[in-house]
DNA sequence: TGTACATCAGTGAACGCGCGTTCACTGATGTAC
DNA sequence: TGTACATCAGTGAACGCGCGTTCACTGATGTAC
C-alpha cells in the first residue's frame, strides 16, 4: 500500500501534516468499534489515538456518520471479495457453492466483528449512499446467484417464492450463527471458541444438503 | 394489575409520590429503545416522559445499567413464556414442537423488538445478575428439551456434537430471521413487512424437516 | 381515635464529563511561470 | 532553477449540549402506641 508518507504513530509527528489521515481513520475507527462496539465510536476518540486536533476529521469526511458509512462500505467490498472467491473455488454443485459461501460468511463475520456489526446497523450510515448500496447488493447477489443455480432459475426470471425462502433460510442460518458466536451465546452454552469455526459450524451446515434437497 | 395508585401521566401529578414509578420506568424504557435503539436509551429521557425529576430513577434502580437489566429480564421471561406455550400446544412431535417454538422466537422477536434486542445485548446488562441468567437459562432449555425429543437425548444425558449442532442450526434458523426481518434487510431485499410471518416465515421453516430427517 | 415519628419517594440544583462541530488561523505542499 | 502564490490539511480554543450521578432537602405515607 502506500507507505512513502505514512508517518510513525507513536513517534511524534514531525510535519505538520499527517499525510495519510483518511485511511487511519478508516483503519482507527475499526480498532475502536471492536473495543467499545459500533455506538462506542466517537470522532474525537479516532483523534486522539492518531495524535490529531478534533477538528481535523472534518477535512476528510463530512461527519461521524460519514466516516461509518465508507468503513461499512469497505467492509461489504471486502466481504462480497470473500463470498466471490469462495464461490468460486467451489466449483460448480451448487450445494458446494452454498456451503462455501456460509463458511466464508461466517468466518468474515468472526475476522471482522467490527465491520460485520457495523455494515448491518443501517441506523449509523448515511441512508441512500450510492456505493454503500451497491457494495450491499452485490454481496447478496453472489448469494442470489448460488440459490438460482440450485433451484435453476435463470438470472431473468424472477425468484419463486419457495427459491426466495429458500435464500433467506440459507441467509439466516449464516447470519443467525454469526451474531450467535458474536453475542457469546454459543460459548455460553458450552461451545469454545476454538470449535466454533472448526467443528460447530460444519455440523450446523450438514443441514444444508438436506434442506437443499427438501426444496428440489 | 396494581391500578389504585397509578396517576394519570397525562395530567399534572397531584401528588408528591408518583406510586406507580418503578413499574412506569420499565415500561417507558422499552418504548424509548424502540424509538431511538438499544443505545439510545436514557435515564434522563425516561425521567423526562414519566413526567418526574432526573433524581427519582436512582430510588428504584442502582444505574440505568440495572434497570436495563430489568427489563431484559422481564423480556426474557415472556420469551420463554411464549416459547413453552407454543410448544405444549404443538402436541408431542418434535418436529411439531420445533417448528411452534420458531414460529413463537420470530413472533417474539417482531412483536417485542425493543426487549428482543436489549435481550441479547450483554453489553447493556449487569454481567452476573442471577435473575436475568435463570431466565435467560431457562429459555434456551425449552428449545433444548425439543431437541432432546427429536434426538432420543433423555434429560441426564449430554447431547451428542450433531444434537448440538442441531440445535444451534435451528436456534440461529429463526434468530438469523429475527435479525433480518428487524434489522430491514428482508423489506429491502423485497419482502413486504405483511408477508414475513405470513408467507416468508412458513417457508423458511418448511425447511426444517428435512434438516431434522437429516440428523435423525 | 389521635398523635408522634420513622421511613419512603420525591425535588431541583449542581457537578464534571465527553461529545460533535465551528471558527479564525497557519504551516506545508505543489504548481505556474 | 527560483520564486510567487493558491490550495490543502492541519491547529487549538471555544460553543452548546445532554448525560449520569450526587447532594441536602422535603412532602407524603404508614405504623406504634
Amino acid at each position: 500500500m502506500n507507505t512513502v508518507k505514512i508517518k510513525a504513530r507513536k513517534a511524534r509527528r514531525k510535519s505538520y501534516h499527517h499525510g495519510d489521515l483518511r485511511q487511519q481513520l478508516l483503519a482507527v475507527a475499526e480498532k475502536i468499534i471492536l473495543e467499545a462496539g459500533v455506538d462506542g465510536f466517537t470522532l474525537r476518540e479516532a483523534a486522539r489515538r492518531l495524535g490529531v486536533s478534533p477538528a481535523a476529521p472534518a477535512h476528510h469526511f463530512k461527519d461521524a456518520r460519514g466516516l461509518l458509512t465508507e468503513v461499512a462500505t469497505l467492509g461489504f467490498r471486502e466481504f462480497g471479495n470473500a463470498l466471490e472467491k469462495a464461490d468460486q473455488e467451489a466449483g460448480a454443485d451448487p450445494l458446494r457453492r452454498l456451503h462455501a459461501q456460509g463458511v466464508a460468511y461466517v468466518r468474515f463475520a468472526l475476522n471482522q466483528p467490527a465491520r460485520f456489526q457495523l455494515m448491518f446497523r443501517h441506523d449509523k450510515h448515511d441512508t441512500g449512499n450510492p456505493e454503500f448500496s451497491s457494495a450491499a447488493k452485490r454481496a447478496y447477489g453472489i448469494l442470489e446467484n448460488a440459490i438460482r443455480a440450485a433451484t435453476h432459475t435463470p438470472a431473468q426470471q424472477e425468484l419463486t417464492p419457495e427459491s426466495f425462502g429458500l435464500l433467506i433460510a440459507v441467509w439466516s442460518l449464516v447470519h443467525g450463527f454469526s451474531h450467535l458466536a458474536l453475542g457469546g451465546e454459543l460459548s455460553i452454552h458450552g461451545a469454545q471458541n476454538d470449535v466454533i469455526m472448526t467443528a460447530l459450524l460444519p455440523t450446523v451446515l450438514q443441514y444444508l444438503p438436506a434442506a437443499l434437497r427438501g426444496s428440489a
